[in-house]
DNA sequence: CGTTTGACCTTAATCGTATTTTAGTCGAAA
DNA sequence: TTTCGACTAAAATACGATTAAGGTCAAACG
């Protein structure tokens, strides 16, 4: 493999653009800032990205691929469909702590709602659907689960667990929200109705 | 009791104002409007009501007492917990059509979230919480049901159920709606682990 | 006395315009 | 192939002038 020293420069530009969205948010950053801050001028950047969105999907992206590669580690290993859902629950709740401009992209959806940032939420949206979706299709196959509609049921998962975050944030320390999360997937696994 | 000719005028003007707020919402819509569909003056609304807001407040509880009139009849009622909880879903779709007000107050909390509408919401969040609550504690009272928190356990029931209308009403005529609902009530109820 | 009202006040929204920022282009240089 | 400074067009900001709208009040009405 030959010198990418390209890509090097990509990835410096990623790296300071990650910061500074941090720090600011999409609106509130300029691409000056950005090639100060890479050490570049304005119109390198542009040689790099066509436009100032597709670096902050890029920083999402980037941020994205590390949820993902602990996603796919859970869902390629052989445990339990089971397990593999409060795994991903746990690496879900970990990367919304960490993972600042993908968080970002979700929360401000009300503050400043840019329809290309709507568009990145609904793709990573419809991405998580089908993760959730793929173990609970697992989990049927192998007769483990029931449920008449995986879709729905997928969608219904992501939904309350979005929904569930700040509720399940606000006073709660680290330790207890994980029992807080076990107990809510115990209902999602074995229901309310005693038997 | 006494000719309440007070009382008429108060709802003369609630009732133009639902309708007022109803096209143009609460932004969109002056007191000046509300006094002339009044056929009264401006002034005279504020003999009546101290604020634009309070008005406002007011047609919402007015559209929320119609709902609490069949919520209460449900949770009243001698029918098995289970058939409460699924009573109260449809009560709260079909409130959903029928009450633009109090509904606009949820949908447009991110176009224009003027703090006031943000506590009246937390309010009815709040006050749909209890009454889940309720339900789920008499069920586990009398040994239907099982849950480690309830609270917990109704704030997980009404975010989901806040955040599943859209994905549920989208392309979706009445009926198969209710067939949606049971399907994920069932899930709910019973859980998604085969035994 | 309970109710209504128009005149009035004050603050917020709107508007028009001048000015500045900023995303994005382009040709030339390294 | 990569970098950059000069440039453009469009959007954001600033600001004063004007209008609209929420809210008050003392007087009047029945």
């Amino acid at each position: 493999m030959a010198l990418a020293y390209k890509d090097d420069v990509k990835e410096k530009i990623l790296d300071v653009a990650q910061t500074i969205f941090g720090k600011f948010g999409f609106k509130k950053t300029t691409v000056d800032e950005i090639a100060a801050a890479a050490r570049k001028a304005k119109s390198s950047i542009y040689y790099y990205f066509k436009s100032k969105e597709e670096i902050f999907e890029a920083v999402i992206e980037k941020e994205a691929s590390l949820i993902r590669v602990d996603v796919i580690k859970i869902l390629e290993s052989n445990i339990d469909s089971i397990d593999k859902i409060k795994q991903y629950m746990l690496v879900r709740m970990k990367a919304l702590t960490e993972l600042v401009n993908f968080n970002d992209a979700y929360k401000n959806q009300y503050l400043d709602h840019l329809p290309f940032i709507e568009k990145i939420r609904v793709k990573y949206d419809e991405e998580e659907i089908g993760l959730i979706g793929r173990i609970l299709k697992e989990g049927v196959d192998t007769g483990k689960f029931y449920m008449q509609d995986v879709n729905l049921t997928s969608i219904a998962i992501v939904t309350a667990m979005k929904g569930l975050e700040a509720p399940l944030f606000i006073n709660t320390e680290n330790s207890e929200m994980e029992s807080r999360i076990n107990s809510l997937l115990d209902i999602l696994f074995y229901g309310i109705v005693v038997r």
